[in-house]
DNA sequence: CGAAACGTTGATCGTCATCAATGACGGTGG
DNA sequence: CCACCGTCATTGATGACGATCAACGTTTCG
């Protein structure tokens, strides 16, 4: 049994704690500008404050996968800051967005000095594992038609700010594709002929998944 | 450009560390025993001293997704430690395996005290982040061929103590289709008739990639 | 007793059929 | 103009089934 994922991960614990820290910048971003940029040098740290932000991994064949949807209190640049590497994802705002900004050096210093700081940096980073692990082991093992239907169980889509474009990018496929899967579950009445919402109980979600077990 | 992957990933600092600490125990474990079981509660921490282990979901549908190969100075069960989750992946012995292994409160309290070791956690936790987003990134977005080539270009596989099942699991398809695709390989001449070292300078892989990349 | 013959088992591959997913291209409707 | 879809063709990847082959132990016969 995998625990609930949530497609746009927060982390209030932390957002909290930054808000109390003394000397913390804040500044707002644009949909579309980018707080960081893959393969470069991470020189700041952010927290999100408000909004919404995109992390995707751009191959070499220009196609795009998104990595993660994050939303309050997630902290980005802290992978790179604690490795040493170039930056691993771009980080797009989806969202106008408000963060705390810090210094590099600063929150080095914090995660010695803080021991909470230090202990929801932890359990995030491990949180960020599993999370992941257990989405593409997921996306590696079923079908598209079904990954995108337990996608959209996860939420009310119609309060989503993402777009068609995003949930094609975190699903690995085109938008096409998405398109065409998405018509797939209309046609066997999984999702209404109109939004996107899903129209099956957890009950009725989890015999679909023995369904495709089975086979 | 991605920075180079180990299949099988190793911490020397942190074995190192954790022979100076007292009062490890040292267990021994035969190939094939399990240390830890998917969605049971973890109990304990392991520091692998010598060997490697697998870990991998098992999805409802019976099909293994691979993680990780781990070898010496790798920890198991920080994740669940951390997050209070059931285990995320079973950890299973590939070869004759020597661990040492800690209490759970021991560790936790050894994360607040001892500074290096908690330095050493939150590098290690990053670039597991890291290595997976790289890895799916690629598994998605490429064809099995080419990641299977990229694979086997990382390592010498005769020394290397994994079995063609493994492999397949690794790569989230079967035995039989990674049989096809070894056989596509050697029919372009990448790889030899016999075994599978890769039969590819540098830069020849470069252009390879590149020719994938322009389709 | 030893060597040839036999059967068992597991790994691999050829082949055919099928499914999953994509690409291309043009049409439709806001 | 852009988002979406119908259609056709194609590629990617898998499943099924049977044939082959090597490894190994056991039987059988000289």
């Amino acid at each position: 049994m995998s625990q609930p994922i949530n497609m746009i991960r927060t982390n209030q614990e932390l957002l909290q704690l930054i808000e109390q820290l003394p000397g913390m910048q804040q500044h707002t971003v644009k949909p579309g500008q980018k707080l960081f940029r893959q393969d470069e040098k991470a020189r700041h740290l952010y927290v999100i404050k408000q909004g919404i932000v995109k992390c995707y991994i751009t191959e070499e064949n220009t196609k795009d996968y998104i990595l993660e949807f994050f939303g309050e209190g997630e902290v980005m640049g802290e992978l790179e800051l604690l490795t040493g590497s170039p930056i691993l994802s771009t980080v797009e705002a989806v969202t106008e967005l408000v963060v705390y900004k810090a210094d590099s050096a600063h929150f080095l210093q914090l995660l010695e000095t803080n021991a909470t700081l230090n202990k929801l940096i932890l359990k995030e980073l491990a949180t960020r594992v599993s999370q992941l692990a257990i989405r593409v082991s997921y996306q590696q093992l079923y079908p598209i038609e079904y990954t995108l239907l337990k996608l959209l169980s996860l939420f009310s889509y119609q309060e989503l700010p993402l777009s068609k474009k995003d949930l094609a990018d975190y699903l690995a496929i085109t938008v096409r594709s998405l398109n065409r899967t998405l018509k797939q579950l209309r046609e066997k009445n999984f999702i209404p002929g109109d939004g996107l919402d899903i129209h099956l109980s957890k009950t009725e979600l989890d015999k679909l998944l023995k369904r495709f077990d089975d086979e």
